[in-house]
DNA sequence: GTTAGCAATCAAAGCCTTAGAGTGCTAATT
DNA sequence: AATTAGCACTCTAAGGCTTTGATTGCTAAC
């Protein structure tokens, strides 16, 4: 719905805003953007820019900020990033000069995103994802009541009343136990939410549970994460004028709410994600952005790579160094996984 | 040398400093402390405390405020602080919620040091002070260099040559190595740094030189401190103004190097310790106070606890705090050495 | 030594003005 | 129909001025 030049002018005053932090003029679009026309023409284009809610001007007389939408337009039409060679070649470098556990690994990864995007870093410490989906069954109890009983390996068994919409019959319960039995037989948590089949409202629903469940049982005292570049939080400019944004951030690190917080409840490996402004679910961080990488992998054990900082940040710089880490922190995992996995297989089964 | 009365107005200052952060006034002065002379009386005693660098004023018609000075005065004449009872109690009870590792107690302490003080608390992981002095020689060499030559238990030697600022012949030298010899043998770091005994400006040279080898060879890559109530630090009003201030904080914090700064060079054991201003050693930390307690013995191992924040800071609670913090460590220190001591040095031994 | 009383001081807040950056609009141009 | 030049208009940011109110410093009396 943008004009190829509209999003050329879009993604120049993304770019220079980022940089400036200040509001965008049109003059410094035709400084910068080469796009052969004149700064009337460009005004006009952001007059419709800020009509489709691209673009915010503070004020009448005011260069142009972007909005979340805008930032959301122009993640979504950079296409693959890479990172530079050189860059490459000196995070390879950086990771190299790690000698010793798993932990420092994380440690210098935090470290190494927070200085290439000159923003607060978070890494988790990988978790293995052990609990796996068995059986399913459903049993319609009254008029409008129905019992999940859930099992899941090792022989647990979890089961939970719910009221569907409305009324469902045994026979179609069954059907519906039947089918999700099959489809989610032996998965785990991480598994079944990366699986794209459509379903039906009841299945959704009974699927939720079982996520739910399944998490739960995943879910340990999960270790505080690796943190690093949080001065650079304090140095934004934004941060100048709105001291409680810097604080709301702050709280939610030391009550240890933070990874609940930035990643979002169905987050699975894959791409990239960017979490925008509004779009993040927690309030606290309604101003923030977070670009975050999954690395790992869902059989084995996987932990979650991110960047959070304001809504202007360098988007791009962010995706492709989360995703440079990604891969490196997988091989990693894949390499203690592969070096430790048949022991580790054995004490998990003796817990039992 | 300052009168009662004095002491009790600039006692007065600093408390209700401390609460309101913002300059006090002869009025309510008198309105707080009940001291039975007029505004015009306090003033007068103001000037005075003016004069002699205990209070300061922003500007010639403003209230009073505390200078490092007053701090320090108040800090010296306060004498014994206990916790209320009833603060114990809490904290106790805190305390034995608590299951699991040396960790998760340090963590606990530290979070429950920044809630009573509303600063941020600081607390390093306990370090076993293993390096002992042996053996001390002292050469002379040519007119006035001389060799300082020190044995360490495992049969470690360092050496180094130094420059005495006059001339000793090697009578006085053999004299000076054997006194410290015998002084120090068997000790480690702290121990020697515990030690009371009067030194002469040889023997203290030679001193520094043998507890800075000490302290290389104890030096392991420190393990990052346990860290609470960080987000108070940005809900203070001085940094509101001064966002450097916090900044500055915050990189040392992520650079590591907050207890190396924070931490006195000789800091050993005993009573709890105040550093106000621009008392501490560190630059950036030039506005800030600590306080500090060390738990722990010197013959096993030690850490340190503390709290960090602005100048204006609720010292007495402060002061009172890491001393009940202290012993409740110490305690949890002693019971695991004194349970696994036997197999620990066994183990330590047999590194060697 | 203390105090009442009052003038003097100064920050903080509010208000006004100005400067300049940048737009929006209109009419002309391609 | 799109573009542009030109200019009036808008709005912020900065500076300066005034006012207000808190608080002191000082003087003279107690």
């Amino acid at each position: 719905m943008l004009s190829p030049r509209q999003q050329k002018i879009l993604t120049n005053i993304i770019r220079q805003y980022v940089s400036s932090a200040r509001p965008v003029p049109s003059q410094s679009i035709i400084a910068e953007a080469d796009i052969g026309v004149s700064s009337a023409t460009i005004r006009n284009e952001m007059a419709r820019l800020e009509e489709e809610g691209y673009i915010l001007r503070p004020h009448t007389s005011a260069g142009s900020v972007p909005t979340d939408k805008g930032y959301r337009h122009y993640v979504e039409t950079i296409g693959e990033i890479r990172l530079p060679i050189a860059e490459q070649e000196q995070l390879r470098h950086s990771f190299n000069t790690v000698e010793g556990e798993l932990d420092e690994w994380l440690d210098m990864a935090a470290s190494l995103l927070a200085g290439m995007v000159r923003n607060t870093a978070v890494v988790s410490v990988p978790k293995a994802n052990s609990c796996r989906f068995k059986h399913l069954e459903l049993v319609s109890l009254q008029d409008s009541l129905m019992l999940i009983v859930l099992v899941l390996n090792g022989a647990r068994v979890r089961q939970q009343l719910v009221t569907p919409d409305e009324p469902m019959p045994q026979e179609k319960l069954t059907i519906v136990a039947t089918k999700l039995s099959a489809l989610y037989s032996d998965l785990n948590a991480q598994e079944i939410r990366s699986l794209t089949v459509k379903l039906s409202s009841i299945e959704s629903k009974v699927t939720d549970y079982v996520l739910k469940a399944i998490d739960g049982e995943d879910e340990e005292e999960k270790e505080d994460p690796y943190l690093d570049g949080l001065h650079f939080l304090f140095s934004q400019p934004e941060f100048v004028s709105n001291r409680n944004l810097a604080l709301s951030l702050m709280e939610l690190i030391e009550d240890g709410s933070l990874l609940r917080s930035i990643v979002p409840p169905g987050f699975s490996g894959g791409k990239v994600q960017v979490i925008i402004g509004k779009e993040n679910r927690a309030e606290p961080i309604h101003e923030y952005s977070v670009v975050l990488g999954q690395y790992g992998t869902p059989k084995q054990a996987s932990g979650t790579i991110g960047v959070i900082g304001p809504t202007r940040m360098p988007y791009g710089r962010a995706i492709a160094t989360v995703g440079y880490l990604t891969s490196a922190l997988s091989r990693l995992v894949d390499e203690i996984y592969d070096g430790g996995q048949q022991s580790e297989q054995r004490d998990r089964q003796a817990d039992r």
